[in-house]
DNA sequence: ATTTATTTTTAGGCTAGCCTAAACCAGAAA
DNA sequence: TTTCTGGTTTAGGCTAGCCTAAAAATAAAT
């Protein structure tokens, strides 16, 4: 059989051969077609989206986290919905496809692990990470990945705190909670962020805030919603109600 | 002054003031815009392409090297032309100019450190190396090639024996000879091979032949121009005239 | 129910990079 | 010198991804 026929088939169930012809029969959800990489950023923004919220992404919103306009937006989800990886219907919203969001949580596994690459091994720090991985996880190659993952002791967790999704799209849970949702005397250990801009994690450096923190609430403002808390059980600092509702901790 | 031109004053020798209206004063050589991924690629093929050989480049050769068509390469040598990378007459060839060359220098700079990185990190083989870091060589911070570079311990050749260019394009220059040119009872180490394609790499492990193996000339065949050599003075080998051509020894 | 405001889509156009087919030039051969 | 031949360029056209302006659909307000 032709190579070229031959490659085909690990992407597909069945086939079977009628007179020197091939009939391919393909399960669609398991074509992994390479994307490009403006698909990759749409497909991820999508997933982004409906992740915090609603489950219907809308156009607008898209535009705005891409920095593009609403239609080019619409001329990419006719596109994507093409190839079957979102679920679009006119003026109604986007959601991902089984297959759409296995291609976004496999972005989303690449960037992560290369911001653990850069701040464990390359001596980045924690806000100078996102920019250069968000360019490093459109690099195709599987093999890559996985020895990149062995490398670096196949990391649950990004230097955000964030889940890192498994090849086949598995991500850990954590049981965690907003800062701002605690009540006073309740403390925690800091396991993520919710907010990666650099402002802000440069501000967390300042104050001595990091993955691991122990934090404890002393007093909440009820004027300002600020909060009065203890870092390490020594430090006490006072937190703005911004701040507190971008910071996670342990539950 | 507002912040994007302040921005500019970093590329340009000078600038002066008159009424409110600033006048930049540029090098034309010290502006080092980012250039497309396929920018780069052409540029890189054309320094490749010149370094063994000829000077001027010509349209044929660049279109069957990046596989592509002649009209395509006419296209991009207009605008590499426009841009100041290469001097370019029409019907008359191609070369770098010393802005082209340092693009070209830097693009192989970042190629060869990913290739290192590949292979001492993450035990990539010899052959597996190349096509991978093709992709790599074209994500652009300049941070993130300077902290590689010292995580890798400022390496001065890549895993093919090639010298990987400096910061500021600098290149270490081996005296090195080809195989097939010495006469019988001299030797010499593996320092590099004139080809890297993965059916030749492979080719050289199954024989046992890497960087830094001993080799020494026993008997030239005048029929075929084939070699039998002594490998760590231990191993017995017939290698052919093709082979002989393509590996590198120190002088 | 109608009007108004907002969101989204269409229509048409742009650039980068690629293509084929046809015209063009340069250097070798006659 | 003229002719031939092969390399090179132009002309015109394609797709991906983006844009603006105008039209259409939905949601909100009267």
């Amino acid at each position: 059989m032709h190579a070229s026929i031959v490659g085909q088939l690990k992407v597909c169930l069945s086939y079977r051969t009628i007179q020197d012809t091939v009939i391919l029969l393909f399960n669609p959800l398991s074509i992994d077609l390479v994307h490009s990489y403006t698909e990759e950023n749409y497909i991820k923004t999508i997933f982004k989206l409906s992740a915090n919220g609603t489950q219907e992404v809308n156009t607008n919103a898209i535009a705005e986290a891409l920095e593009t306009r609403a239609a080019s937006v619409t001329d990419m989800l006719r596109k994507l919905s093409a190839k079957q990886l979102v679920n679009y219907v006119k003026y109604k919203g986007v959601s991902l496809t089984q297959e759409g969001e296995q291609v976004a949580l496999q972005v989303i596994r690449k960037h992560r692990l290369w911001e653990v690459f850069l701040l464990e091994k390359l001596k980045f720090s924690w806000d100078e990470v996102h920019e250069v991985a968000e360019e490093l996880e459109h690099v195709n190659s599987p093999l890559l990945i996985q020895r990149l993952d062995e490398y670096l002791g196949y990391p649950k967790f990004d230097p955000h705190g964030d889940p890192i999704p498994s090849e086949s799209g598995q991500m850990m849970v954590k049981k965690q909670r907003l800062l701002a949702e605690l009540e006073i005397a309740e403390g925690g250990v800091v396991v993520g962020v919710n907010d990666s801009q650099p402002l802000f994690l440069q501000y967390l450096n300042k104050v001595g805030i990091s993955l691991g923190s122990r934090i404890r609430v002393v007093d909440k403002m009820a004027y300002d919603h600020s909060l009065e808390i203890v870092l390490e059980e020594e430090k006490s600092l006072l937190l703005s109600s911004e701040v507190s509702r971008n910071i996670f901790l342990s539950a």
